[in-house]
RNA sequence: GGGAGUUUAGCUCAGCUGGGAGAGCGCCUGCCUUACAAGCAGGAUGUCACAGGUUCGAGCCCUGUAAUUCCCACCA
């Protein structure tokens, strides 16, 4: 039964308990039921290294309200949680942590370390966790994830045993990006390019047996020299042309290397002469393919040179760089100097600059897992929202090359190779083999790398439902059906998820990829450390509560384009929560008993409602389908603020208050249905709000959560009722509108109806015939004389909750009203003049659809009936 | 260099397959009215970046120009 609200809504205790609640009632929980169709998220998991901020906000409020419609209607929703390992970004916070205690990694040692990196998971990832539920997001926590948990774990073993054998995977030298400070690879996407301050050496490399003869190159990295194998420049530069086939001599190093001819150098950059280092260039390395020039690897991998760079061995690359810049000065090689600022290369976690060099890793070969992905986007069985991120998915998969998946860390799935003691051989194996295949040797070594922190993430969609193993989750919910995520990590991620799920389980793992923008701060920046702008979610919903962060979140937004945080906006998703509470308040202190609908006859006022929220609901249904989210929630906003608030509810009341009015019940009947169905369309977004009201209106033992999503009912269809209604409403405007001009004083408190004596006014009412037949047969309003304040001055009417004054004809300022109809006269006279040029215009009348004419010729004949009210009303101002 | 966006009210942004320009905030006026001042009623504000084109009709489609953002690659 009905319980009155609380004066005022207290989101922080009214979330925690309807949480704790749908959690005891496992409203979240999902199983496989045939009988039930599945609908299917899998949440991106948040890395385990630090908090949530505002975009994993917005991605699982949008995932949120995906899986609460579709669990309303009638699928079985199962929405998969769960936490990422993130390996390089963990280990760079256990790392920094550790440093606090002024130990490093090799203190404590590999398996010291894991142990601090899985207490930091089990802390931290609780957190995230906890974070999640605060948002009020509904995901199965029964289902919870890991990426390093042993089911995923064991995905993993089996994706890279699967590719090892088909020879996917394979282990190969490659120039890579290296960050000295991190010892390990990172991947080019972890690679941010900086401008910074540098210098370009224009150093002179003399040409052998050519006493005096020099070719002078540029860099703005000499220790690299050191690894030199050749000098290079364009094929058809008539400067260098008789050069080419001879040899330079390397200085320090005095060594001879050959100058090639290759069209990667650009003529007209530097001297047009490049020095060509492949193990510390990934340009150089390729152009080192082509010539089979060897490589000379000159670094370590602390960023120190090595025993290649002879006597500068042991120094820092930045020392041996000093040194070697003011030796070639010495030489007399040294030409110039050139200050220049050029992009470097910068490990995104550290900052370190990164070095290229060459290493042995693993990799896995793409071309053939890139085509399948690449077919079903392009016969539409992958879908992207919105639709552009299709051609930066494919682009990028088209140019795609092998991946490197080893890194040199610990925290993470470590590589599942093992290398025999006695020949050598690499088994790929599950665990550690007990004998070699090659040679009967039982000592292995595994291999130290762990794999690139996305390898596991790719297999996400499918290791959360068991896979490998064949489990009934996996047949009944895989494919999955959306995928939410930002715009930045399309090809690090979805990509890789996409050809692993072919490649793996024989099917996409998802149908649609609902990309979303990113959330910056008021002036429009990225949130940011550095900047210290960030605002944590978690402090927004302590002060205004999850309902309106959520709703801010999504409102007046759109898939793929960037939003802004704004205070304000969320002040307003606040106030609307507000208005809809107060609203509800209103209609449980009204609704007395249970209303019996057969004794109801609807009122057109309230067929018009209930026409408009049965409309609604189709709209909603459809913007939803095409994840316009945010114009799903715009549309709802505005029914229950400015049609059910603004209108509905001033206008009943009169019937409300009126105990004996034979329309109450009905009025009371339609408050709620229309309020309920309101507030099943506005759960998804506002999931806390709704469900507390929902329980006071409806019964404690239900939950709007599994209720069912309002379709649309043909029986609530009244077209008609709806047309007028909208007229009344204009016609009341246009009464309030009379007032405002004639700038009457108002008086106080007016609740009477009294119709006016003024031919005029009477006019604008006969417009609104509808509306006052509806108030008139809901509250016996008696037509009375003023007897509150006004005086002889004006009368009023009580349409709204606010007053209506009506000027007699005598209060009006003749010369103000004639200039008013004179203006009005001139815009009529103009409009009618438009639609009768577009009528007389053959192309419109022929070519245009006939119902566009049709409402054209009606427009021409209210401007006509307007324009002539408007004449007959000059016509008496002047007697 | 390659790719993708954006340009609409003072600000931040919506505007679905072409059919007379919208919201929130801000601003102005009047209101404490028995759901709500976190509110109500009313008002002002736009050459939809620019120039062409297609069409009976363009914010939307096509071509070009300008400004701006982001991504990728690269700067020896």
């Amino acid at each position: 039964m009905k319980r009155d609200l609380e004066k005022v809504y207290d989101p922080s205790s009214v979330e925690e308990r309807l949480y704790n609640r749908w959690l005891e009632k496992k409203y979240f929980h999902a199983e496989v039921d045939k009988s039930k169709k599945p609908y299917t998220i899998v949440m991106p998991p948040p890395n385990i290294t630090g908090q949530l901020h505002m975009g994993h906000a917005l991605d699982n409020t949008i995932q949120d309200i995906l899986i609460r419609w579709k669990r309303m209607s009638g699928y079985n929703a199962l929405w998969i949680p769960g936490i990422d390992h993130a390996s390089i970004a963990t280990e760079v916070k256990v790392v920094a942590q550790m440093a606090k205690e002024g130990l490093k990694k090799e203190d404590v040692g590999r398996e010291g370390f894991i142990k601090r990196a899985w207490a930091w998971k089990e802390q931290y990832g609780e957190i995230i966790l906890n974070q999640l539920r605060k948002m009020g997001s509904s995901c199965d926590w029964d289902r919870v994830r890991f990426t390093m948990d042993e089911g995923c774990s064991d995905a993993v073993l089996e994706t890279f045993m699967r590719l090892y054998k088909k020879g996917y995977i394979y282990k190969g030298e490659k120039i890579i990006n290296w960050c000295p400070k991190c010892k390990t690879t990172i991947s080019d996407a972890e690679v941010n390019h900086e401008d910074k301050a540098g210098h370009f050496w224009h150093v002179k490399y003399p040409i052998a047996g050519e006493e005096g003869k020099f070719v002078v190159l540029a860099t703005t990295r000499p220790e690299t020299m050191l690894g030199d194998t050749a000098v290079a420049v364009h094929p058809d530069d008539e400067r260098y042309k008789d050069l080419v086939g001879k040899k330079a001599i390397l200085p320090i190093v005095n060594k001879e290397i050959p100058i090639i001819a290759d069209s990667y150098v650009d003529r007209d950059f530097g001297t047009g002469v490049v020095k060509i280092t492949p193990a510390h260039d990934p340009n150089d390395f390729a152009v080192g393919e082509r010539h089979n020039l060897p490589k000379i690897n000159v670094m370590n991998d602390d960023g120190t040179i090595n025993e290649n760079g002879g006597k500068y061995a042991g120094l820092d690359r930045y020392e041996a760089r000093k040194q070697i810049v003011e030796e070639l000065k010495n030489l007399g090689l040294l030409v110039k100097v050139e200050d220049i600022t050029h992009a470097v290369g910068v490990h995104e976690r550290c900052g370190t600059i990164v070095e290229p060099l060459i290493k042995k890793q693993w990799f896995v070969k793409m071309d053939e897992m890139a085509k399948p992905a690449i077919d079903c986007y392009k016969d539409g069985r992958l879908k992207f929202i919105p639709e552009r991120f299709g051609k930066v998915y494919l682009h990028w998969l088209e140019n795609i090359h092998d991946w490197c998946i080893s890194r040199q860390l610990w925290w993470g799935h470590r590589i599942p190779a093992y290398y025999c003691q006695d020949c050598g051989e690499t088994v790929v194996a599950k665990a550690m083999p007990e004998k070699c295949p090659k040679c009967g040797g039982t000592h292995f070594k595994q291999d130290e790398d762990t794999l690139d922190t996305w390898f596991s993430s790719a297999l996400w969609p499918f290791s959360t439902l068991g896979w490998p193993k064949q489990t009934e989750e996996l047949k009944y919910f895989y494919p999955t059906d959306t995928m939410v995520t930002g715009y930045d990590i399309i090809f690090f991620w979805v990509i890789r998820m996409v050809f692993s799920g072919i490649e793996q389980v024989g099917e996409i793992p998802f149908r649609d990829v609902y990309i979303h923008g990113l959330i910056r701060d008021e002036q429009g920046r990225k949130f940011s450390k550095s900047l210290g702008n960030g605002i944590d979610p978690l402090e927004v919903i302590k002060e205004y509560g999850a309902d309106p962060l959520r709703l801010m979140l999504i409102t007046g937004t759109s898939p793929g384009n960037d939003m802004r945080f704004f205070y304000d906006k969320l002040e307003n998703c606040r106030n609307f929560l507000n208005k809809l509470w107060n609203a509800s308040r209103f209609v449980l202190m009204n609704l007395d008993d249970e209303i019996k609908k057969e004794f109801i006859m609807l009122t057109p006022a309230d067929k018009w409602i209930v026409s408009k929220v049965n409309t609604l609901a189709k709209e909603v249904e459809e913007n939803l389908e095409n994840y316009e989210l945010g114009m799903a929630a715009d549309k709802i906003v505005d029914f229950v603020w400015n049609e059910y608030c603004d209108w509905y509810v001033e206008m009943v009341k009169p019937r409300l208050y009126n105990k004996d009015d034979k329309t109450r019940t009905a009025a009371l009947w339609t408050l709620k249905e229309v309020l309920i169905n309101a507030l099943k369309l506005l759960h998804p977004f506002m999931p806390f709000i709704t469900e507390e009201i929902f329980l006071h209106l409806q019964s404690e033992e239900e939950t709007i959560m599994l209720s069912k999503w309002p379709e649309f009912k043909e029986e609530w269809n009244f077209k008609d009722e709806e047309k007028e209604i909208e007229l009344v409403k204009e016609a009341v405007r246009s009464i309030r509108n009379v007032r405002a001009e004639m700038n009457v004083v108002p008086a106080k408190k007016a609740k009477v109806f009294i119709v006016s004596q003024d031919d005029y006014a009477v006019s604008v009412f006969k417009r609104s015939e509808v509306f006052f037949k509806t108030l008139a047969h809901a509250s016996e309003l008696h037509v009375q004389s003023d007897k509150t304040g006004i005086g002889d001055d004006a009368v009023s009417c009580v349409i709204h909750n606010a007053v209506i004054y009506m000027p007699f004809a005598e209060l009006v300022d003749i010369e103000k009203e004639t200039k008013r109809l004179n203006d009005e006269k001139a815009k009529m006279l103009k409009e009618i003049e438009r639609v009768e040029k577009k009528l007389s215009n053959k192309g419109f009348v022929s070519k245009a659809p006939a119902n566009i004419v049709e409402e054209e010729k009606a427009k021409g004949e209210k401007y006509k009936a307007t324009l002539a009210q408007i004449e007959e009303r000059l016509l008496q101002m002047n007697k």
